[in-house]
DNA sequence: CTGAAAGCGCTTACAG
DNA sequence: CTGAAAGCGCTTACAG
């Protein structure tokens, strides 16, 4: 079943159907509607190879995720962001072809997703800085779009929120509800977004006249266990609010409290970063700034499409707006005082 | 960069540069040598969309995962499946395309799946009941194979573990250990896992003489919440042990005992089943039946490439051992005595 | 063992 | 608006 097999039931050239099917102008409404009657008969669908081949384009986009094996399994961001690109592309009539890589990725994966030949863009998430891919794609001229700003952002396309913004809205929160000792377990220091909500807290404690203290910030790296060894090491300096710069690690920081029966919100306030599905669940149900997830997979294929079908176009930063959602793990709000 | 380029330096024709690419044995040493030194030198990676086309086969396989958007965040099942098949296809030099569905997937990606003629075969997880995609698959001849064994499964590829041998194993462990009322929260009982577990938990209380008590199975459907919910319906008819048969699911329990102020394992006992990356450090650790996810996604991959390379080969039915993992969740065992 | 050539199924100037 | 034809980059009988 091809395009030959196609016009010949419709009593066509192959050009013709071609035509209808790229809706190309040039056709008129009657070869338009006896094309259409035949493809929707026979259920037709032209072969990716070779329309690759002869157009140069395939309708297909690589999606690279270099995250360590074990932050993909425990950080639902990732099925979130899949989820957003996936059913994006479904709606734009694209496909996708995924790879998961470990961070530092072998030149050998850079070398397929570069010239297999079957891509015409691709979304890179939570790159490493100055991830090769990023060079190889660049020099190539491949358009690409990532998802998290990247170091050097000015010729890149990229999407991400605010999360600068986003951290110093959650520890103004918790400055405005008269905590004092606001510590903070961040993300991991070598990725753009903990440094950016890292300054966030700073800013916020600024604005608050409240003093930094270096002994209240401690490194964490996404995972839960250093959600719950940043408690641990946090407890004993009494702070009476943490921010948890990442809801994964949220999960080991209650944990830590629980084990050592210091209750939240009563003795200590918790906000997080990112609402994901589970933090509404948690018990107290989690006070947390909310990223898009979904929709910034959604966003990053839309510019990503455009960016392939007009590459004369300028290069585009989205940024998504990041909203803090209060629930009752911060206390003193209207959520648990309702409750109360 | 094409084979011609490459033909040219290496001082030979095209057809003998696809030779050695493609690994076949009529080259002579000579130049064989000739043509790899330049492959390397070049960084040569053919085009798949021309090997396709040309070769009627492309190294790409699909995959596609019908679960429910909610299911897919939740349970790190399928993070942990994409990067068995992810890191399997990649070693053994193939690619990935991924098709997340809502179960009910319309005739449109279908299409798209079985006619992009540019995906050697497919890999269907947790496919539902009567599976409209599995039956077109079948239809025209597309090799492919499921993770979870199907319904109807003689003709069918498929990897699985033994999930009643498995569940049995689990409410064994309960029973040895003297609990007499033993409940279970199943998983969704329209899927032939939940049915196999459930029936496994049925022979275990027959073998241990128990009578079994419609009151005390509830039919959950894999998420936190439905552990959480079955834990409120079974606690009032005081179970002295749950094997909840899902370990996403007993996030849910475990919270609705908090709430309750019931202690595990002192008050009462719960075994899992799946050994996700987080059961191990739930407050107390959890004992429940390994499956070892990321190898069957890895196996899925050798089973396809296998009925892809060879389609006079039988079909294969694997089925991956289940392993007893005893931690502190029933009390009572070798290591929480140590503990104590 | 090796090369010239046909062919995979499309798209797209080009001529009409 | 439409069709004949060239061409995309490979693979693979076929002949030697």
């Amino acid at each position: 079943m091809n395009l030959e097999t196609i016009a010949k039931l419709a009593g066509v050239s192959r050009s013709t159907v071609s035509r209808v099917i790229n809706n190309s102008p040039n056709v008129s409404d009657e070869a338009r509607d006896r094309v259409q009657i035949v493809l929707t008969q026979t259920n037709f669908q032209p072969n990716i190879a070779a329309r690759s081949l002869a157009a140069g384009h395939t309708q297909v986009i690589g999606l690279v995720i270099p995250a360590t094996i074990s932050r993909l399994f425990s950080d639902p961001f990732f099925p979130l962001l899949i989820q957003g690109v996936s059913s994006a592309c479904n709606s734009r009539d694209h496909s996708v072809m995924l790879w998961l890589a470990e961070p530092e990725y072998e030149r050998r994966m850079i070398r397929q997703i570069l010239y297999n030949g079957i891509i015409d863009g691709v979304i890179i998430s939570s790159a490493i800085i100055n991830d090769p891919l990023v060079d190889a794609l660049q020099e190539r001229n491949i358009p690409f779009v990532m998802v998290g700003e990247p170091r050097a952002a000015q010729h890149i396309n990229f999407i991400d929120v605010d999360n600068d913004a986003g951290a110093q809205r959650a520890v103004m929160h918790l400055a405005r509800l008269g905590y004092k000792r606001i510590a903070t377990i961040t993300c991991a220091l070598n990725t753009e977004v903990g440094l950016a909500r890292l300054a966030g807290y700073r800013q916020a404690l600024y604005l608050s006249g409240l003093q930094e203290e270096s002994a209240l910030i401690y490194e964490g790296d996404f995972s839960t266990e250093s959600g719950y060894q940043g408690a641990k090491r946090l407890l004993p300096i009494k702070p009476d609010a943490i921010f948890v710069a990442s809801d994964p690690m949220t999960q080991g920081t209650y944990r830590a409290l629980a084990e050592s029966g210091i209750r939240i919100p009563e003795d200590i306030a918790i906000v997080g970063f990112d609402d994901l599905p589970f933090s509404a669940h948690l018990t107290p149900p989690l006070t947390t700034v909310r990223q898009p997830v979904i929709n910034m997979g959604s966003v990053a294929v839309e510019t990503l499409i455009d960016a392939i079908e007009h590459p004369e176009r300028p290069v585009r930063h989205v940024r998504l707006p990041t909203e803090l959602v209060i629930r009752s793990s911060c206390g003193l709000s209207l959520h648990s005082q309702i409750k109360k």
